[in-house]
RNA sequence: GCGGUAGUGGUGAAGUGGUUAACACAUCGGUUUGUGGAUCCGACACGCGUGGGUUCGAUUCCCACCUACCGCCCCA
């Protein structure tokens, strides 16, 4: 029996290791200059935690959960996304409190887990960056987390971004637009698709989403939320809207556009990118929104939030496909060629004293020969070879060799020791 | 959870019911017993996802399972 990893799951070797990383360094770089900062929680909480917040009736409680009871019988499920998480920390540890600068800006990085059939960009464990915002109601902020969110995008070099947002409005425009749309859709519901069917009296906004043809038809002459928001929820979405305009921040209004997770109000939206990685037309990337009410739900003072997450697989195969170009930072200074077993106690001591002063070196570990070694330095890119055998084990000197000159001269071994930089500056400056 | 496609070495892949499973790349070794990127030579599948079954005999036929990919659902 071979073992292979869990279903859904994925081994990110070095190679891509590396861009993970440098999108996570340019993620802290940018969130640093938003002043915001990180935060860890478990990657397991409380069913309870996600299922009060994200609503009963969504999906991802009903059948993406990955949940378990674990010894003590309690019921765990591993977080499918980040913000019911934070929002319990926050609650738990009172960041809400007087001494806390609000709002309260905080960011996270990892894994999520959805209990689902894995496919392309999507995993049963996936990774997710995000933040949350917590006590302010200002659509000021609502634009800051959106500007942020494409600021991020283009900071990962991705083109044909769009932007989509729209309004839920707050808990009394929401209810009301719910009950006009069961109003409207009603009367239509032997031509609804079955999923729709089910949707209209679980979670009637969620019609508003099907990819159903003849359901878009129905809907597509259904009421828009935005004729329902009471005066207060218009107000914060205009308002959003011109400071979007401000920032010359160029987006589309889609009224049709509905999160999975219930908790949202107001301001809702969707980083959206084109592209054929991810199946046809726009798909997307980052999506976030407001939750007002989120914090007292789960038993902290009234609280405004909001925030958004973006999928690193997706965003992954998105700078992939966009041929977005990584840094890479992997340069070998030098390469230590030792000739014969006795040269390789010196061979040790010169590949420390290198790293101790800075440079990246490497060396042989098989007992190779020369050329083999060499063959690996070349691999390796090393910038430099440096060869001690037997004669220059008596000698105190060693070989240097600039690779891609193959000049080579022979220095003493302390003044590769003490000051190899000073070797190079002299030797091999043309 | 439903439907479809696929599964041969480190990688890409050819192939057949029956003696030694092509070819290419990569890797390692040799050609130079102390010097790289070229050439040439050589090595490299406890055996064809796992487990059963059919058969004189299966990598090749059948079944189940696992995994990956695509679509649905949903979503990052």
């Amino acid at each position: 029996m071979r073992y292979q990893r869990p279903k859904g799951t994925a081994d990110i070797l070095p190679e891509e290791a590396r861009k993970w990383t440098y999108v996570e360094e340019t993620a802290r770089m940018l969130f640093n200059d938003y002043r915001y900062q990180e935060i860890r929680t478990p990657m397991f909480e409380n069913f309870d935690v996600f299922s009060r917040t994200s609503g009963d009736t969504s999906d991802v409680v009903t059948k993406e959960m990955y949940d378990f009871k674990d010894k003590g019988d309690r019921h765990i499920s591993l977080r499918p996304e980040g913000t019911a998480g934070v929002v319990r920390a926050f609650v738990e540890n009172k960041l809400y409190g007087p001494e806390h600068q609000r709002p309260v800006k905080v960011f996270y990085m990892g894994s999520m887990f959805r209990y689902e059939r894995p496919q392309s960009g999507r995993q049963r464990e996936f990774h997710q960056i995000g933040v949350e915002d917590f006590g302010s109601d200002e659509p000021e902020l609502d634009v800051e987390v959106i500007a942020m969110g494409m600021d991020l995008l283009h900071h990962f070099g991705l083109k044909d971004i769009r932007l989509e947002i729209n309004s839920l409005g707050d808990a009394a425009s929401r209810a009301a637009y719910r009950q006009a749309l069961i109003d409207y859709l009603d009367p239509h519901f032997d031509e609804l698709s079955k999923d729709s069917q089910v949707r209209l009296h679980k979670n009637p906004l969620r019609v508003l989403d099907s990819k159903d043809k003849q359901d878009q038809e129905i809907v597509k002459d259904a009421p828009s939320i935005l004729d329902y928001l009471n005066d207060d929820s218009k107000k914060h979405f205009e308002r959003v809207k011109k400071l979007l305009d401000t920032l010359h921040i160029p987006y589309v209004i889609d009224p049709d556009m509905v999160r999975g997770l219930d908790y949202y109000t107001h301001t809702i939206f969707e980083i959206m990118v084109d592209s054929k990685a991810l199946g046809e037309g726009y798909t997307t990337i980052c999506a976030g929104g407001r939750y007002n009410g989120l914090v007292e739900q789960l038993g902290g003072p009234e609280m405004p939030g909001i925030g958004f997450g973006l999928g690193m697989e997706r965003l992954m195969l998105l700078m992939d496909a966009q041929g977005v170009k990584f840094p890479v930072l992997d340069q070998l200074d030098a390469y230590v060629v030792g000739i014969g077993e006795q040269t390789s106690i010196e061979t040790l001591k010169i590949v420390q004293a290198l790293r101790a002063n800075g440079f990246a070196a490497d060396r042989d570990y098989l007992n190779r020969k020369p050329k083999a070694q060499f063959k690996s330095a070349d691999k390796l890119n090393a910038q430099y070879t440096i060869t001690i055998g037997e004669s220059e084990l008596e000698s105190h000197t060693a070989n240097v060799k600039s690779m891609a000159s193959g000049k080579e001269i022979n220095v003493p071994i302390d003044k590769i020791i003490n000051d190899f930089d000073e070797i190079i500056t002299s030797n091999f400056n043309d």
